[in-house]
DNA sequence: ATTTTTGCAAACCATTTGCAGCTGG
DNA sequence: CCAGCTGCAAATGGTTTGCAAAAAT
């Protein structure tokens, strides 16, 4: 019952900030410091994060951007597919979408934490569930909402037999 | 090609209605006027909706209700389990989560459709994937996006074949 | 009568945008 | 140089809330 191991990295070819000014290239647009700023931050470390989160970790690190740009920048990411939006409360969460295998979710509604999980036959679903509705998939989201472990022996009673 | 059958309704011991009046009373709580009415205007149909829609529909048939007891009772009709929130877009949207068969999404991202569909074999792998992680599972959301094939075909030029 | 609910308007909060000045290519 | 960017502050837009009047038990 312990953490499952997480998922590991994949190796890609490019790193994301050469994705990133691949995409703002081709589009005229440019690499500047802030975003440069950003894509490294995010990359840094997997884990899901929000705006807020975003800025404030920045903050802390001395490496200070502005809220406008932290929110334009995370609009051309996702644009770029180097990150995934995640709906799952009222403020927009973030994850990796590049140098990571595909995954999905656990949320414990409890204390909101959120693991990931691997599932083939889940993709296998999605086609076959869109070629029966004429469908052209792009993507999917499994999110599986519940209690997790932790809440779950927090809220039952304690039993005897785990004392001894 | 053409649209699936939707999905029927069940038949169901008690109406909307009465399993929100029991929640309310267990909790002291009133079944008024305007909560009978969003109710029963929101279960007379079935179909995604969001709040401003729903203040619309009532103001169109004449049956007003003020935006704030709108979005109080959306709140309460979840927290009775006779609504369920779907984040697709940056407004909350609903649907019936009481008196119809559990079921998930296909999501238009051209059009922004949603489509319906079952498939037991979610459930399955819901139950399997909890295990592994130690979840107590409560619920679970899978969402397809994609393009639906009406955005498909108003996509690709048009073929000479269909034409004829 | 007492407690809850309503509608209004104001407040909130995450996100977006207009703009003047700055910057990368 | 010049299009594109930044930060600020102000605007937005969905949702929530304080409050006095109205309704339910």
């Amino acid at each position: 019952m312990a953490d499952p191991a997480p998922l590991g990295p994949l190796s890609v070819a490019e790193s994301p900030e050469a994705k990133f000014r691949e995409f703002l290239e081709i589009r005229g647009e440019k690499l500047t410091e802030p975003r440069r700023v950003l894509v490294r931050h995010i990359f840094d470390s997997h884990k899901h994060f929000d705006a807020d989160e975003l800025v404030a970790d920045l903050r802390t690190a001395g490496r200070q951007v502005s809220r406008s740009t932290v929110y334009r920048t995370l609009r051309l990411l996702v644009e770029a597919n180097l990150l995934r939006e995640l709906r799952l409360t009222n403020r927009t969460a973030y994850e990796h979408d590049y140098g990571y295998p595909s995954h999905d979710h656990l949320h414990c509604t409890e204390c909101n934490a959120v693991v990931e999980f691997r599932n083939d036959a889940i993709t296998q679903l999605r086609e076959s569930v869109s070629r029966e509705h004429g469908f052209r998939p792009v993507g999917h989201r499994f999110i599986i909402t519940g209690i997790c472990p932790a809440c779950t022996r927090a809220r039952s009673p304690r039993r005897r037999l785990d004392l001894i």
